[in-house]
DNA sequence: TTCAAACTAGTACCTGATTATAATATAAAG
DNA sequence: CTTTATATTATAATCAGGTACTAGTTTGAA
């Protein structure tokens, strides 16, 4: 820090950084005020750092969530579906991440497994909402945030409209999950 | 329509009202191509309406889903805890919505359920990280979008690092599900 | 002391708007 | 057919939050 009370060029870039990341929503304005400099300086700092301005940045943040959000809470399948053979077996991956996990010790929640089991259970069975009536499940180990979850998902049995799905979830070829599904068709496709 | 091939005014604001519901990146140049009148017409519409400008509207998708994403992905209770004796019993409360539901039957897919009642019955352990082990689960009856969900835990057994915690979850005082948890403890508080 | 890096200042221009005022088109009614 | 009301379009000035560029000023270290 110089006598003025300002930091140097390197140190105001990392927090600039670290401030953005934090709260997006700064203009440059804002930023100089914040920093003790011109707003030309910051318009200099953003160009290095190839920080876009604050309409682009806003405008990342809504695209990127409008996405997440409707593929995260309205996903019919959570995870991406990579093989399927409808009513009989099915495939999905998901790539987990630090949102997913306990922010302390990073290991993923475990709901978030489940649902990928759950949603995929429902792909595999070729009717138009299917709807889970008991599932016995197993965490085998602990997830880290990170790993990518590949889950396997076989209809062993089925008997009028009940469909007994067990799902297999593995973390580099490690399982890591298991469960039983019991899936009752409301209707047929 | 008149025969320039243009909508009525009424009709017209009825479908500006939709098109930037599904789709709020629209600029007025792009609604004013799209509906074939002036811009300036547009912005008649937009004043009349109500409807905020473009960037307005941006940045309104932006903080609503900068809020969303870090409520529902990286929450650590799925619902609202409404009462809590550490070790003991809890109670949460999920209120559903529609994006939670098949848009086809509006029934809530089973693993926004199963989340709240897992994460209820690792708040109720009084421990820095909980992660379950086994769970035993049923869903007794279809819920649907816009049901309360009142989930209620206990511990039912404690045998060393193993916490046996039962869930139940109502709609109106009817159960809707049950589940039977098994923790283990990663590190005490 | 000097010299380059860092910073500041100023100008012209851009987009997607605003506001206000005026002109024109269209449809319905007298 | 003309008047009137409503709807639409045009025109100009202004704004925020920038970009891009040029030019000048500080400042700290050699």
């Amino acid at each position: 820090m110089n006598k003025s009370g300002r930091l140097s060029k390197a140190n105001r870039q990392k927090k600039l950084l670290v401030l953005l990341k934090e709260d997006p929503f700064m203009t440059d304005e804002d930023l100089s005020k914040h920093f003790k400099v011109s707003i030309q300086t910051i318009r200099l700092d953003r160009l290095e750092l190839a920080i876009p301005e604050l309409r682009q940045r806003i405008k990342n943040v809504a695209e990127k969530n409008y996405e997440k959000v409707r593929s995260i809470i309205g996903a019919e399948i959570v995870g991406e579906l990579v093989d399927l053979n409808l009513g009989i077996s099915g495939i999905s991956i998901l790539e987990t991440t630090s949102e997913m996990a306990f922010s302390k010790t990073s290991i993923v929640r475990g709901h978030h497994i489940f649902s990928q089991a759950e949603s995929l259970a429902m792909a595999v069975i070729d009717a138009e909402v299917a709807l889970t009536g008991v599932s016995n499940i197993k965490y085998l180990s602990p997830v880290s945030a990170g790993d990518k979850l590949v889950a396997k998902a076989e209809v062993t049995r089925v008997r009028g409209n009940n469909h007994f799905v067990h799902v297999k979830i593995y973390v580099d070829q490690v399982q890591v999950f298991r469960g039983k599904f019991i899936l009752v068709i409301i209707k047929s496709r």
